[in-house]
DNA sequence: TTAACAGCCGAAAACGTTTTCGATTTTTTA
DNA sequence: TAAAAAATCGAAAACGTTTTCGGCTGTTAA
């Protein structure tokens, strides 16, 4: 049981290996009926080029590669559908790495990455991802790349993002309209930019409508997650007994603080309004259902690929290609937990 | 700016091509003298083997097939997260591809990785595969492969899964032992054996404990999401108001019910007690907090992983493999919506 | 009749690695 | 000191494809 090869094609049909491989692939300088007769044989024996060969011929694996923090998120698996739908539909297989949120794993996987010779890669970057000299790596190497969501603003790369201040003031602007006066915020940890960028727009939102911006009124989220939000509610109900809107960095500490103050009497959204970030599908599942900021993480995934595809092909034509940033417009999602 | 090749390394050395690379790969019959040198201008230069001249001489990509049903999902994405993980460790990436629950799809992905070379496959079945005869190709190519959770009968080889039945049993046994008499259950479509087991586990348990089985009972949810949990809890309620508890598929059909019961005054766990299945992380963080089956992803994806590796060993020292089915334990997790 | 040309085909190099096997040198043994 | 054994190296084939370039045939134009 051999593999089927060129070579077997061309010593069943009489003819060299070269011909069967332009035929097979339409050059120009094959005749009509060869080009049948070759086509029909290979079909015959279920010939398949082997990719090994391929791939060290054309310089090119048509694989890329995927960096993300986390796996089991709803957003990064919304912006992986994305992707590798995409990347299917154009011929291109996604391999998946993740970082968990660690730096050194980052590297390390950028470097295997790269060592397997991917076409391109596109990543979200670790949380704790300050030194970028392997990101650096990626450029001088010429390998097309394109970051999205956690990006770093010290490399030259396409990136697609959302812009998170904007979203965050659109959502804190929400809690005002709705008559909210003292709004606290669950932010998260100081380093990430996606948490500078919601937590500077939720202050800009306060200041432009009147209202002092309050610093002990916000309350850190290292991890971003459920128990954080249970805990940080917990913490601003024994400080603060006034607060009237809770705007959260991501739904799932806003869905911990929701069990907080179902768990203790208080309303929502009659005696607090909140609001979530990223329209996880779970927020129109719980009691009450949350506001929140649609977060396109397909769209996100999509456009990616595509941005990526196209440096590719720029590379390939050994034509210039400039960086672009494209900005995904978010929306306020409102539920029944704002008034 | 050329590439760093052996034969680089093997004209600066003034050496042959051989020799370099044995020594890089500890031969026995290199000196030590010039392993070391040529060890060193390695490092010197930053050599990196071509993968695709690699895979081309060995025949093996290092590379792993994986396709799922669902990306967006919580127990799938915990599978992956527990395979890339594995696979990283021993050296091996995943390409990961989602078949949309749709069989056409996942036989073109099958098609996919057997031309791409991968050097096995992982894959949970899409609902309505029945024609199995995609993954029987896998087997006459003598390509190695896992399936776990959504599996066939019909294909002779490794299996990962937990046992439904008897989960589905140990959940309705929980519901008849926290005093409920009248059981109702929402169920899968009529295919999936997934959907099957659970089902035939809770008859068996209403039999073994002196309920009479009810038909009427049992309402199927076709796609097993919040909204078909939403709609069944509706129509439960307008045909049945003798209703004590209630088991669900699926994590997510059971929130839905939950909704509808809040909503409609309804007490959970004191009118009706509800069991949930998947162990969603969610299902703690809603209220009531949901008492379910842990159905262990993370673990069913080490285990798949770990069985492809032993039997790609196997293939490459051409031994013979004997197919595993390994039937992972699944946990009674019991929290506020029962009794 | 010759030159030019189009149409069709194949030899051969190249991609970069791995591994077999034989050659050469050095060391050990008798 | 000669023969045997060990240590070290390299030539070359192989993996299967793609592509350049030149050659051959037969037709057309001058």
């Amino acid at each position: 049981m051999k593999e089927v090869t060129l070579k077997q094609i061309a010593e069943n049909l009489g003819i060299s290996i070269t011909t069967v491989s332009k035929a097979l692939k339409n050059y120009p300088d094959v005749s009509k009926k060869t080009k049948a007769l070759v086509k029909e044989e290979a079909k015959k024996l279920h010939y398949k080029p082997n990719v090994f060969a391929v791939n060290l011929r054309t310089k090119q694996s048509k694989t890329v590669g995927l960096i993300i923090p986390e796996v089991v998120h709803h957003f990064f698996s919304s912006v992986v559908n994305g992707i590798i739908e995409h990347a299917e539909k154009k011929g291109y297989l996604v391999i998946i790495l993740q970082s968990n949120e660690s730096y050194k794993l980052e590297q390390k996987q950028i470097d295997l990455l790269i060592s397997k010779r991917v076409d391109g890669i596109m990543i979200s970057l670790a949380s704790n991802s300050t030194d970028i000299s392997h990101l650096q790596e990626v450029r001088d190497l010429n390998i097309p790349m394109v970051m999205f969501d956690k990006i770093s603003k010290l490399i030259d790369c396409s990136k697609i993002i959302i812009n998170d201040r904007k979203a965050a003031y659109v959502a804190t602007k929400h809690l005002i309209d709705s008559g909210c006066k003292r709004i606290a915020h669950f932010r998260g940890a100081l380093l990430p930019q996606n948490s500078i960028d919601r937590f500077l727009g939720y202050k800009k939102a306060l200041e432009d409508h009147g209202i002092q911006y309050d610093p002990s009124l916000v309350y850190i989220c290292e991890r971003v997650d459920y128990k954080d939000g249970i805990e940080a509610a917990k913490k601003l109900m024994s400080e603060h007994d006034d607060i009237d809107g809770l705007f959260c960095i991501t739904d799932l500490v806003a869905i911990g603080a929701i069990s907080v103050f179902n768990d203790n009497g208080i309303k929502v959204p009659d005696d607090i309004s909140i609001m979530g970030f990223s329209n996880w599908f779970i927020s129109s599942a719980i009691t009450p259902s949350l506001s929140t900021i649609d977060q396109p993480g397909y769209k996100m995934g999509k456009a990616t690929f595509k941005t990526l595809l196209k440096e590719m092909k720029a590379k390939r034509k050994e034509l210039p290609f400039k960086p672009i940033t494209k900005v995904l417009e978010t929306k306020l999602v409102v539920r029944n937990s704002t008034k």
